[in-house]
DNA sequence: GATGCTTACGATACCCGTAAAGATA
DNA sequence: TATCTTTACGGGTATCGTAAGCATC
């Protein structure tokens, strides 16, 4: 048994079971990761792949079992990776992380300006991701922090901490009716065209539970990914938009409005995530201290179950 | 990084980080030995032993944290290993069972008979020790299940469940003057010299604590590890013995008479223990059951953090 | 001087990749 | 037929053990 049989293992059941993306991925030949896939299930005695032919289809009961403490094991193998990493160049290294691109835009830039200047020498990757990505590069390990307000505290694996509170605001072209209905209710936005996120995107799904609860079926007639193509179409008159409030900025978008609305939308919380067992580096907790000054490196710590290490 | 690596930098903690006794117990040689920890260092970048010239005296910080990691490494490696054996030969294997001479000899036989004839095929292994050495046996891996009185509950590695309650019991010679004090009081016993367990053995913490409680200092002029040393000794008139009653058997021990003394001695627990996170094959857990048919596979499993495989 | 660690070196085994053959959709 | 997996084979590398050299106690 070795960490190359291990890994294959791992990315097998990742690419569905295809050798030859599998070989791919590790940077290898497919003759080897299936030479591999034979000398372990040869040494274990034990089929770990259900095949029909030549083909693998899936896992075994006992590849099953298996593939849980493989995983473990790999985790464990990229921790002491970054474990010697932090001892052998505190300060430098690489900190990934994954966000979606409400929180890039808003949320992150102070903390990112503050950490670089902190860490001139770490690289920085900010990845940009809808929050089932999100979630899926925090397991896999691709990834060390995950921002988003939504998925992340779903997940067993993840360890999630509150950032920060939220609210949704509506935008609208200057001039428009409901500028002039006070208060604004959620029947008079219903009558218009709305424009707003994805679903699974910035507290979409708030949005529609909010106007579901309210027994009202609004015709959302455009989404995007982001706050700017909202507001370029809200600006072009095809809709009234509704987005996170930070994206709105005054002097920035002249021509809009925006209306009172903290008493329609429930407030929205932004989450930071870190996979439960993931060794983070003493710059990646000064990253979440930054975001959040009450999450301490002991706290996150112990909520991954890593000991704090003596400085 | 490799396994062999691992087990070398796991094997030189355990032995006091004398290369040539961990080349020795990993079959291997010094050299060997001696090159996979410097290429570890090297590829890591890091310092993991603390060194005065070429001798190795110790572990850095860096290395303190590694072996956490590495020792769970290699417990899921073994663990894949059994898994893997499970299914290859689902009733075949070992069992290494490691107790104390009290549980070998009077509270097992019956586990082990029934045992032995549901998995004949089953090597089990009983190993005696102290309590001590029953938990580094579990926890270094070199036992399945422990059973004992004492240490197993306090240790947080180990997952340990009740199996039977007892008492002591007081034995004397037949026509004892102890035979005639009715009830029968710490008092009476204590103006006798004692002859009892080991301290650390089968229940000797709370006898002293016992008498210490009603002020009393019994003066215990001979301690052993088993009972029938116990009552050869006191059948010779040396001493009052204190033994685990299940050790008492009137038709066996026709000189000796058993006093009672229910009343004296608080009750003490037996307890099964197994490390967290280790795989138990399924006659493993069907050991456990046949020890206390309340403790199911699911219980026992859950409390190990692993989940019940599905049959 | 005895024990213990490191370095050097040659034999062996293991791992990888190319290429060809066989199986599956 | 195109895609995918297995088997065969040769080159390269890593690992292992012996032996010698050197440090520590």
């Amino acid at each position: 048994m070795n960490f190359q049989q291990l890994r294959i293992v791992r990315e097998t059941v990742r690419r569905n079971f295809n050798l030859t993306e599998v070989a791919n991925a590790l940077f290898t030949s497919q003759s080897g990761v299936s030479k591999h896939i034979k000398d372990l299930e040869d040494e274990l005695g034990v089929e770990l792949f259900v095949r029909k032919g030549k083909r693998l289809l899936g896992l075994t009961a006992p590849g099953k079992e298996l593939v849980v403490m493989v995983e473990r094991m790999l985790l464990d193998a990229a921790n002491i990776k970054r474990l010697a990493e932090q001892y052998s160049q505190r300060d430098e290294g690489r900190l990934t992380v994954v966000t979606t691109h409400t929180q890039a835009r808003y949320a992150l830039p102070k903390v990112v300006t503050a950490f670089k200047r902190a860490f001139p020498k770490v690289h920085l990757k900010l990845h940009q991701g809808s929050p089932d990505e999100i979630v899926q590069m925090l397991l896999d390990g691709a990834a060390d922090i995950g921002v988003a307000t939504e998925a992340l505290a779903e997940v067993a694996e993840l360890a999630s901490f509150p950032f920060y509170g939220w609210q949704h605001a509506v935008i609208v072209p200057a001039g428009h009716a409901l500028e002039a209905v006070q208060p604004l209710t959620l029947e008079a936005i219903a009558e218009y065209p709305l424009i707003t996120y994805h679903e699974g995107f910035t507290g979409r799904a708030r949005i529609d539970r909010t106007f579901a609860a309210a027994g009202l079926a609004p015709d959302i007639v455009m989404s995007a990914l982001d706050a700017d193509v909202i507001k370029t179409y809200v600006e072009l008159g095809l809709g009234v938009g509704i987005l996170a409030s930070m994206a709105f900025n005054p002097a920035r978008d002249p021509g809009l409005r925006r209306l009172d609305s903290a008493h329609l939308f429930p407030e929205n919380v932004t989450r930071i995530a870190v996979r439960r067992g993931h060794y983070l580096r003493g710059f990646a907790y000064r990253f979440i201290e930054l975001c959040e000054p009450e999450l301490t490196e002991t706290r996150v710590a112990h909520a991954l179950g890593a000991a704090a290490p003596t400085p």
